[in-house]
DNA sequence: CGCAACATGTAAGCGGTTACATGATTAC
DNA sequence: GTAATCATGTAACCGCTTACATGTTGCG
């Protein structure tokens, strides 16, 4: 699933501009799929061209032109098409658990950063779930409300793993580096 | 955190080829850092031309030669300095997630086929830390049964949410679609 | 006065994936 | 016989990130 269909997708549920789907991909579907300017436009145009989305050209004093993109027929058949060979896979990057691993080459402070670092990002996407749900819950698809309930949920739990593991890892790491000496 | 950096956090756990890496990054990483061989020899060879890593030849009979990699001193060095500056981030891509926002224009039998698809995938990659657990828990160190943990912990909350709400996708999505008479 | 939000786009570059190339051994 | 394991590497390609380019409005 790259950007262009995911922006077809989103584009399903109504029409929008390249700055606004930019949003989505900032607050909802932040937790499992980014996308910046640099993948959403050239997407948008390739989609145009291919004749997936029509676009509108919308003239605004002051700022430069909307161009407001809107699914077609032939889009959203496509688009059920590319549903029908669905894309199953869940990958996770994290450099945050690769620094974990060689947590006995680090000082306890060292490690408590990176805890604290990595829990003030899970409540910043946390935060942006909790605000979506505040306002757009209502005209949500049962999709939408699915997905936002497993990043909740994995959120949290990685947070309570967090809590409940950070004994384990510094004083573990402590006492290995105090008994080789270091 | 690229590839390269964790080859060479992995060379300073014990000295390995570029096949015995790629084993690594298969099991006890393949949750949370997937590489390629097409990444892991460019890497060592790099990390070799940087003193970083120091490069022995064995020679074996019917096989390849096994070019056995050692972190150096100067390599070891190099990636505590470079875990004083922690990667934190933590980026999940989930082509499953984007599938199940759109839920509501899959079949119910779709919608069970996908996740089937991705429980089958969260079993194996579980059944790989069970594997790993069950033969190098001893001796493996204090960050790496925190890492495994980790993984156990998000694979075993995303089943039980996984498990807990088909109904509200397959059922929701039924109803909807019935009521707009499809 | 400066920063954030609004709004669109291009282009270079980077890092990683995939496919290709080679070849013996062992187990089913 | 055929698939898997052992073992190394290259090269094309692809998709995404980052930086650049431009300009107004409105808020604190």
């Amino acid at each position: 699933m790259d950007v262009k269909t995911v922006c077809l997708g989103m584009l399903s549920d109504g029409e929008a501009s390249g700055y606004d789907l930019k949003k989505q991909f900032q607050s909802t579907f932040a937790h499992f799929f980014a996308a910046g300017y640099g993948s959403i436009y050239p997407a948008l145009s390739a989609l145009a061209k291919e004749g997936l989305v029509a676009c509108r050209e919308v003239a605004q004093d002051g700022k430069p032109d909307r161009k407001v993109y809107r699914i077609t027929d032939a889009g959203l058949a496509h688009f059920r098409e590319t549903l029908k060979n669905p894309d199953t896979s869940h990958k996770v990057r994290s450099g945050f658990l690769a620094t974990m691993v060689f947590a006995h080459l680090m000082s306890p402070e060292q490690i408590d950063a990176v805890i604290q670092s990595r829990l003030a990002d899970i409540d910043r996407d946390l935060e942006l779930i909790r605000q979506f749900e505040n306002t757009c819950s209502a005209n949500s698809t049962p999709g939408m409300r699915y997905v936002c309930g497993c990043g909740k949920t994995m959120m949290h739990a990685m947070k309570k793993y967090i809590a409940e593991n950070r004994g384990g890892l510094v004083e573990c790491d402590h006492r290995e580096r105090t008994a080789s000496g270091i």
